[in-house]
DNA sequence: TTCATATATTCGAATATTAGAATATATGAA
DNA sequence: TTCATATATTCTAATATTCGAATATATGAA
């Protein structure tokens, strides 16, 4: 159960328009912080606070080659999350029976109505 | 790239440790507003909160019996979610080659530096 | 009809997140 | 050393989220 809450909270970092970029684009290869100031539109701090972010949460580490900080991607749950963020779903779950029109339908459970 | 940004809303909305809850016994089945009560612990007006905001992303319906609302899943998406969420993963990805000590490398990229 | 139960909604205070501006730090080049 | 570039950090205002309390609504039972 402790572990499910901090998968939660990896979600929580993760659900960031500007940080599932970055993730995605980190899953293609190493990029440096410049790279994603580029294809992002947003501030250098800005920037840096999503990789500060991403970084705590131990989503992505760096290493540096000169004035660069060369960030790549270290957990193995960000590349699963990002296969089925991209995945394409077809129509809905088939719901359990119940009238489509009214509603209506039964409880399954044992709970006094 | 319209679509990334609506899989990204979910996951906001889904990033919530009670409202993963609900999803997951959701997937084991039909359920009603009191059974989340129960298990949760937290208020019947904070239960009906989340639901209506996993109703509302379209996660989630509902169907009626009596008095009670019999919540199940709807977007196909969630149970692959909840299935990485409760994955275990061994250890880290491998990082791209680098001196783990001094965390120097070399930046693949074709940006000065 | 009256009552109790199941659920939803509204409101508000506390808290968290976001992003820009300004500033700091580190490094390579000159 | 001085300068420019790459990046991080701090501060702050705007905004969003969270959850409890109170209230509303709907339904079955008596």
């Amino acid at each position: 159960m402790k572990d499910l809450i901090s998968r939660v909270e990896i979600l929580k970092v993760v659900a960031h328009p500007a940080r599932v970029a970055i993730l995605d684009e980190l899953s293609k290869g190493v990029k440096c912080v410049s790279d994603f100031q580029d294809f992002l539109e947003i501030r250098q701090s800005n920037v840096s606070q999503h990789l500060s972010a991403l970084r705590h949460a131990g989503l992505i580490d760096y290493y540096v080659d000169g004035r660069l900080r060369c960030y790549f991607l270290k957990n193995p749950f960000i590349l699963d999350l990002l296969g089925i963020i991209k995945k394409e779903y077809e129509g809905d779950l088939q719901g359990p029976e119940c009238c489509p029109v009214t509603k209506k339908g039964k409880y399954p459970g044992d709970r006094k109505k």
